[in-house]
DNA sequence: GCCTCATATACTCCCCCTGAGCAAAAGTCG
DNA sequence: CGACTTTTGCTCAGGGGGAGTATATGAGGC
């Protein structure tokens, strides 16, 4: 019997709720997965059009903002334990998948569809102060598991940051891939024996999706500095400490107020609503919006500060 | 009749020679095209084992590094008019584009297939000092073009830099994508309909690989500086002004030779082998060798300067 | 052997970006 | 009215990087 080709489509769909990065979750027999729908070439004249209609359609979210990650074919991501069971019969899955923002974290219409913190899956990607992070040192245990081997030490090294060159946020992926390398994750025991590791990180996701979700945190990060995207998180207008929290949420860390304004204040992105609201118990904020710049897609992002704290 | 979806890889096989920065072509019936494969589920595992398979069966020539650009699955990408012809029936074709890396511009064993340079498909791409732009004032077509537009205006500015904000190399995608809407490429009448535009800037290639090469080009660009990626592009030993050119003739434009050698040096991404070659008439130069940390494929690329010319 | 030329290499200067902190302004709340 | 909170304005210093000058080291001509 033929295998036939699939082509699935996964997104990640991002928002930000009070000053905490969110994504858009299914309720999966395995545990929790991103949304996922198939494309059928006779319906949809691109992919891109597929994903909105199948995702306002399970969901009733509109997708706003929408950009491709990265298309995943290996045979054997999905799981290949359960191949063995499915066999050769299995259609072969290709997935496409996309980053999504939305603006507001409105509540999903489908029952098993919810919104997670992206902390639940990657709880050592958020090195704000304050935010609970139970994960110790995972530096420091790469690098017994590493055990003197050169390349794999300066992949920690890069990927984790040292004392001269710091943590760099939009490196989610390569943390995440040494972590399952190393079985610090339940996906690497899973995928491949009961081994386990130390300790475990982060609550799984079906599949590769959490590999899929630290592709999309790593390009959503880098592409902070550099394009626009950050006011297809916001609404329509914002202060600077809102705009500032949201930053912050998706970097994972803390940054200067006084500079973060000025940085703002002379890119040209945002201009005064001369209104404003007081609604932290201090003197009251000028309301700010998005310029037409900020529209353009292309356009240069913002001038962010790097990361620089203690080593965890 | 069924209509099957097919997946394709297309590769953007580049390396610089003299230079001059090449990309190997495929003699097509429409014209120059890039090296396509089929991928087959049942013979291959992943994409990139596919990829490697067909193109050193097709031209002899080894991929060293391969990197996944984007996948392309729009419904009439593949010259609509065509499509007329072949009607429904054809197979819907989605292609995953590639870049790979090699470090010398090896003949290829296939009889059709060639090294042809950028500048061939992307004049307007190479701003370096004498070296041949028959384009003229291209900005200014596409801004007589916009006509008062100021999405478009905006869009134009970002792509191909004002005063204040300057070129920028990595945005070849940009450039491409409003020359095709402005008609100023040779696909835009081929795809639509047969109305020219003033005048036709560079080669035409089949298909959407122009397009694909021009990601290609923008996101090498734009590797250079957070990447090592230069030096799967160098041979084993290279002197320091090798490696200058060879990143001026991906950047496309000079660069200021003491602040490049200050840079390289003090990155950790290249040592000396203590050896030296006098190949220019001048003071002999010493050798350089990439270090160990140029090896990992998340190390830190070079830090480039801007280019800092006249508007054209 | 000496002069000229071409390139490689070393060093200096300076501006501006950006990190960091101080201080005033403008509200709320008791 | 005074304590407190948050916003906003401003200053200052260090470093990275852009640009230029100067020196070193070879070849080749005469």
């Amino acid at each position: 019997m033929e295998r036939r080709l699939v082509i699935g489509l996964n997104v990640v769909l991002a928002a930000v709720r009070d000053g905490e990065p969110l994504v858009l979750c299914v309720k999966r027999p395995g545990g929790w997965g991103l949304p996922f729908g198939r494309f059928d070439p006779e319906d949809h004249r691109t992919f891109e059009l597929a994903l909105r209609d199948f995702v306002e359609r399970q969901t009733a979210l509109p997708l706003g903002y929408v950009e491709q990650l990265y298309t995943f074919g290996d045979k054997g991501r999905e799981a290949p334990r359960a191949s063995l069971v499915s066999g050769d019969e299995a259609d072969r899955i290709v997935s496409v998948g996309y980053l999504a923002l939305s603006p507001e974290a409105l509540a999903p219409s489908l029952e098993s569809a919810a919104w997670r913190r992206w902390s639940t899956f990657f709880p050592w990607e958020d090195r704000r102060e304050g935010k609970i992070r139970s994960c110790a040192d995972i530096a420091g245990e790469l690098r017994r598991w590493a055990d003197g081997d050169e390349v794999l030490e300066r992949r920690i090294d890069t990927a984790f940051g040292t004392e001269e060159s710091g943590w760099e946020e939009e490196r989610a992926l390569d943390r995440y891939e040494l972590m399952y390398e190393a079985r610090l994750v339940a996906e690497a025991h899973r995928d491949r024996d009961g081994v386990e590791g130390p300790v475990l990180h982060g609550k799984a996701m079906i599949s590769d999706h959490r590999r899929i979700l630290a592709t999309a945190i790593g390009r959503l990060r880098g592409k902070l500095r550099y394009r626009p995207v950050i006011f297809k998180l916001m609404g329509e207008e914002f202060t600077l400490r809102e705009l500032q929290e949201g930053v912050e949420a998706l970097l994972g860390f803390d940054i200067h107020k006084q500079n973060f304004r000025r940085s703002v204040e002379t890119a040209g992105l945002v201009e005064k609503t001369n209104t404003s609201v007081q609604a932290t118990g201090g003197r009251p904020a000028a309301l700010y919006r998005a310029t037409p710049l900020s529209n353009v897609p292309t356009a240069a992002g913002l001038a962010l500060p790097r990361f620089r704290g203690a080593a965890v």
